[in-house]
DNA sequence: GCCGTTTTCGGCCCGACTGTTTTCAGTCG
């Protein structure tokens, strides 16, 4: 009984549970590890693991093995995997539950319930209020009140409550300008940590200081109007409260070592894990502390990243790729490794493994990454003729003074249903105005076009000769999400296939924190992208960013080209341009693999229409 | 359990903090 297939972030979960269930059996810390980063990895994929695995290639994701593959395979075919089956039966759910409360973890839950038969955060609560877990050896009557503490918060949040990265940095930004203002006068700080990388949502706020005066700039952060409350145990660190209940982490260290510490800081953990892993290599041991040598004992204080990147013989990594994945190979300085490796003959081996070309080819090959100055024109944006709440003239003239030299007007298509449809009859009065002010504008082009639905069966709610009076037309899907992969990804390749259509505007449907992607496969979208010439949209609206990074990065490699856009609803809004760079960015896109990078007639010239018929822009 | 500058076996990152300890284990970021 084949199982329907499952959403990676469901195998990802089996795999997660697997590795608690391990844990509490106490299974040497590793193999937890590999089923968490095994599940991390799957979280990650762009394309649908269980069509992968069914295909025999679930191996080709890093950190999944033989043994992995074989559970993925089980989990599919019978919708469990044997061996959680039987972890589960002796060890009760309310076991992992416990786990998540926090200053617990796998080791103490198993001890509470070897002991004392805890089995569940009730029975848990129920001992400590009777005092009963002091009598187990180890565990004190602070304990007791941490466990009744933690009870009281509830379990971690997985992730849920993570804070979309516009308010986050407006938040840090903030305290950050406030403790300029109020602490110490050498006072040197920055942003750090997820913020820093530009992922989409955060849980909290790194911020790290250097200064010769840490108690003033503690006190400082102690009186902020921002800050609920604070608590800090050294002169190192502090952790603070908004009154919004958004934790900030403010480290502090002495001036000459802040590279150190930003590098630390800014993180991933995996970035620095698979970084520490390389210096032990070389006989070295990074920390915030600085770097030290095994050998002569002597510490490496670095005052800038690249010193920090430089001493392992790395090129310093841009935030936004310090993911490992794959940065930490593609950073590689490669004159430096041909001299000093000691095995530079297997390596060459090593190298015609198939299996090693992909991370070989991009060795010693760090991209530079698209920048928001690349951007020449803003292709999806909306105006009062729909649910915008500026006009023409407006969103133009803010587009002409963000720098840009052109800029699409893309109002919502004739069934969209809320209210704020725009007629056939209406995009055409839309069109003529829409020319009309461009014909009065110096040194820029207007262009006029439409974000039209892609209905359920794939065709587009205007017919032929009106999209072909438009300049730009974005296509994509409003309704209908609950479709089946296999119809949904029908419904996007036939307006992929359509002649008229020149992007796909936000291609998953996800909104960041709030609604899971709809049922697709990438793997077949970017196909039909790459044989027709049709561009795929990265939309910087903060709570899309879509296509999601891992998608976007799957898209390039496969040579589709990718167009940023802001979907502005207001002038304002078109700075949200930023975050779609910031996306696009983490998906290692360069500026020629963005599309709008390039001048309109530029784009024009590679798009489908001009591709296959050697026309100008506005000549269709 | 995964994986390879240690390459098919034997490793697998670092430090702070906490609470309970006479030297360390567990948890967390």
């Amino acid at each position: 009984m084949a199982a329907a297939d499952l959403h990676n972030s469901a195998i990802a979960d089996a795999l997660e549970e697997l590795g608690d269930l391990y844990e509490l059996d106490g299974a040497v810390v590793h193999r937890v590890l590999a089923y968490r980063n095994a599940a991390r990895s799957i979280r990650e994929s762009p394309v649908s693991v269980a069509t992968l695995a069914r295909q025999g290639r679930a191996r080709e994701l890093p950190k999944v093995g033989e043994t992995i593959e074989g559970k993925i395979l089980a989990l599919l075919d019978t919708g469990d995997i044997p061996a959680a089956k039987k972890l589960r039966e002796r060890f009760p759910a309310g076991l992992i539950e416990i786990t998540r409360l926090p200053g617990l973890g796998a080791k103490r839950a198993r001890l509470l319930y070897d002991e004392l038969g805890i089995d569940s955060p009730q029975a848990l609560g129920a001992a400590a209020r009777g005092g009963k877990l002091q009598a187990v050896k180890g565990l004190g009557a602070k304990f007791e009140q941490r466990v009744l503490g933690a009870l009281e918060a509830g379990p971690r949040p997985r992730g849920n409550e993570r804070l979309l990265l516009p308010q986050a940095i407006e938040m840090a930004e903030s305290i950050v300008s406030s403790l300029r203002q109020h602490g110490p006068a050498d006072l040197d700080i920055e942003i750090a940590g997820s913020i820093r990388r530009g992922v989409e949502a955060v849980k909290d706020v790194d911020l790290v200081a250097v200064t010769e005066s840490p108690q003033q700039l503690l006190s400082a952060l102690a009186k902020l109007e921002q800050i609920e409350s604070v608590s800090s145990a050294s002169l190192t660190a502090a952790r603070g409260l908004t009154h919004s209940g958004l934790p900030i982490d403010l480290r502090i260290a002495p001036p000459k070592l802040k590279g150190s510490l930003l590098q630390h800081f800014t993180g991933s953990a995996a970035h620095n894990a698979a970084l520490r892993e390389i210096a032990v290599k070389e006989g070295l041991d990074v920390s915030e502390h600085g770097i030290e040598d095994d050998r002569g004992g002597e510490t490496i204080r670095c005052e800038t990243e690249t010193q920090v990147y430089d001493a392992l013989r790395l090129s310093w990594i841009p935030p936004e790729l310090r993911e490992h994945r794959g940065e930490l190979v593609a950073a590689r300085l490669k004159g430096e490794r041909e001299g000093r490796s000691r095995t530079g003959k297997r390596e060459r081996q090593a190298r015609e493994d198939p299996r090693d070309a992909e991370a070989s080819g991009e060795e010693g090959r760090l991209p530079r990454l698209v920048a928001e100055r690349d951007i020449k024109g803003d292709l999806h944006c909306h105006t009062i003729a729909s649910d915008g709440v500026a006009t023409i003239e407006d969103m133009a003239a803010t587009a002409k003074e963000r720098g840009y030299a052109y800029l699409a007007i893309t109002d919502h298509s004739a069934t969209h249903g809320f209210g704020n449809d725009v007629s056939p009859d209406e995009l055409l009065r839309q069109i003529e105005r829409v020319r009309e002010i461009d014909s009065q504008m110096e040194g820029f082009t207007l262009l006029a076009g439409s974000e039209v639905n892609i209905l359920p069966d794939g065709s587009l709610d205007y017919g032929d000769e009106i999209l072909q009076q438009l300049d730009w037309v974005v296509a994509s899907v409003h309704t209908f999400f609950r479709m089946s992969s296999s119809e949904m990804t029908k419904r996007i390749v036939t307006a992929i296939e359509h002649p008229c259509v020149d992007v796909i505007g936000h291609p998953t449907g996800r909104k960041i924190e709030k609604r899971e992607p709809y049922e697709l496969d990438l793997e077949a979208v970017i196909e039909a992208a790459l044989r027709t010439g049709t561009f795929l949209e990265i939309n910087g609206a903060p709570d899309r960013r879509d296509l999601p990074e891992m998608h976007a990065r799957a898209a390039s490699r496969a040579g589709v080209k990718l167009v940023i856009d802001s979907d502005a609803h207001r002038p304002a809004t078109l700075a949200n341009i930023r975050w779609g760079v910031l996306t696009a960015r983490r998906a290692w896109l360069t500026k020629d693999d963005v599309a709008n990078t390039r001048t309109w007639d530029e784009l024009a010239g590679i798009r489908k229409r001009g591709r296959s018929h050697g026309l100008s822009a506005r000549s269709y």
